[in-house]
DNA sequence: ATGCATGAGAC
DNA sequence: TCTCATGCATA
């Protein structure tokens, strides 16, 4: 108990909304952490997948308390198993060559290639030799410009309708689109999305709408590809009984299950393989072809399930336009002449590596509060010498990632952020010499408690498909 | 593939 | 101030 004592935080007050974890909560319960020696084990829990992948996750012995620390010493260098969270549920083992096509680059490099269903294709910047001018790191800007990333048009001259930006253009177009998928959220489905346009090729102009329409006419009219009728078909087996074929995706994702969008995760994944294309030549694409463009990263996790389930479904009705335009094309590699110049003068902030051990401190004091107060964020970044605004987003980002791992599909997502009752040994008293004074929330201080304990427990509850990945 | 960051919207 | 969707930068 006194060290527990000395931790700033192991009080930590949960929130009504703050969500609790199975794995927190073995770990936490089952590792002794009302202990003294709060045996979290190795690892700590950093990550979930700690928890289901037994090979990363034994024998690692406790790494030694660091100064900085103010609670006992947890296990194991965070970047030494360096597990990544989202490893768990990659689907990795669809297509091993998939890892040969995973590259960044925008699709220009394959712009004046005559085909392009051979994959060798430039995947780096550095590859591609494309200039980019960027503000060295240890510059001591605080903020760097930002990357200003020229992009030459291999075809053309950077015009202005070449420019993207990596913003949105047009606010009021994306949520124009946004109704016709995630069903949570947009209740009334919309037909709007009919296309009326006429080409199987896509616009290759990639300049934003200039009406502010809300992407009314920025769908081709799937239905052209009897491929993805197929597919389309197969994600259409829905119980409300909505079109089945056709492209009112309003409908068609209004009760997407999670196996369906798992399966079209899969079967973009294939295609997009199949047909050359890089994740990031997707997003582009999609830029292209509906107005709004993606990142690598996002079709990245899109393939890899690791969105959440609103935004696979928001998503979704788009890559399977995409799919059908890249599967019916006479020349896919259209869908690469994408004129683009980056021009983004925002300042971003230079992007903060934190070291393993610091790392391993704030999983730690993760594990203990995964909702630190104002205070308690403040204490977390003097202790370890880190921006106050470094460690919040940290813990944003963590609670995110934890949400998005443990319950990427869950359609009672949130379920599992209630709060629920802690048991009492979990329920923290107040110690004196603690740095956090007690809370302000009102319900005292309280520890969240996931509903299930237990990995296989919690596997259970996750999705058919999640379960699919963790135990491939 | 993923960590850190941003910004909109909700509370 | 949070969540969420998203992306840049990088491992």
């Amino acid at each position: 108990m006194s060290e527990r004592s000395q931790s700033p935080i192991s009080e930590c007050n949960s929130r009504p909304d703050d969500f609790s974890r199975a794995m927190y909560a073995q770990a936490l319960s089952q590792e002794g952490f009302g202990g003294t020696s709060l045996q979290i084990p190795h690892g700590v829990l950093q990550h979930h997948s700690l928890l289901f992948n037994k090979a990363a996750y034994n024998g690692m012995p406790p790494t030694t308390p660091q100064s900085f620390f103010p609670f006992p010493p947890v296990g194991g260098d965070y970047r030494a198993s360096d597990l990544q969270a989202g490893e768990f549920c990659q689907p990795k083992h669809w297509y091993p060559i998939a890892s040969e096509y995973t590259g960044q680059v925008p699709a220009l490099a394959a712009a004046t290639q005559p085909t392009n269903l051979s994959p060798p294709m430039a995947e780096t910047r550095e590859q591609i030799k494309m200039p980019e001018i960027k503000i060295e790191k240890d510059v001591n800007d605080e903020y760097d410009v930002k990357s200003i990333q020229q992009y030459p048009n291999p075809t053309s001259s950077s015009v202005a309708h070449g420019v993207y930006y990596s913003t949105p253009w047009n606010p009021s177009f994306w949520p124009g689109l946004t109704h016709i998928t995630a069903s949570s959220s947009n209740p009334q489905p919309v037909n709007s999305i009919t296309s009326t346009s006429s080409s199987t090729s896509p616009s290759l102009s990639p300049s934003p709408p200039s009406n502010g329409l809300p992407g009314v006419t920025f769908f081709n009219s799937g239905g052209s590809s009897q491929g993805v009728q197929a597919l389309q078909a197969q994600t259409t087996t829905r119980s409300s009984g909505s079109s089945s074929g056709g492209c009112s995706d309003s409908e068609e994702e209004e009760n997407l299950s999670t196996e369906e969008l798992e399966q079209f995760a899969k079967e973009l994944k294939h295609k997009r393989i199949t047909l050359g294309f890089t994740q990031a030549d997707v997003g582009l694409a999609l830029g292209n072809l509906y107005g709004k463009m993606f990142s690598q990263t996002t079709i990245c996790r899109f393939e890899a399930l690791q969105l959440s389930f609103k935004n696979m479904c928001k998503l979704k009705p788009l890559l399977r336009r995409w799919l059908n335009e890249a599967e019916t094309s006479d020349n896919p590699q259209d869908m690469y002449k994408i004129e683009r110049v980056f021009v983004d003068t925002r300042k971003r902030k230079r992007r903060t590596s934190l070291e393993g051990s610091v790392r391993t401190a704030l999983e730690s004091y993760f594990v203990k509060c995964p909702k630190p107060n104002t205070q308690e964020i403040t204490h977390i970044a003097d202790d370890l010498c880190l921006e106050r605004d470094v460690v919040r987003v940290w813990f944003c980002n963590r609670r995110q990632k934890g949400k998005r791992l443990a319950l990427p599909f869950d359609e009672c997502e949130g379920q599992y952020y209630e709060q629920s009752p802690p048991p009492p040994h979990m329920v923290h008293s107040s110690l004196p010499g603690q740095a956090y004074p007690p809370s302000s929330h009102p319900g005292g201080p309280t520890f969240y408690m996931p509903p299930l304990q237990r990995p296989d427990v919690f596997k259970q509850s996750l999705h058919p498909g999640l379960v699919g990945h963790l135990t491939s």
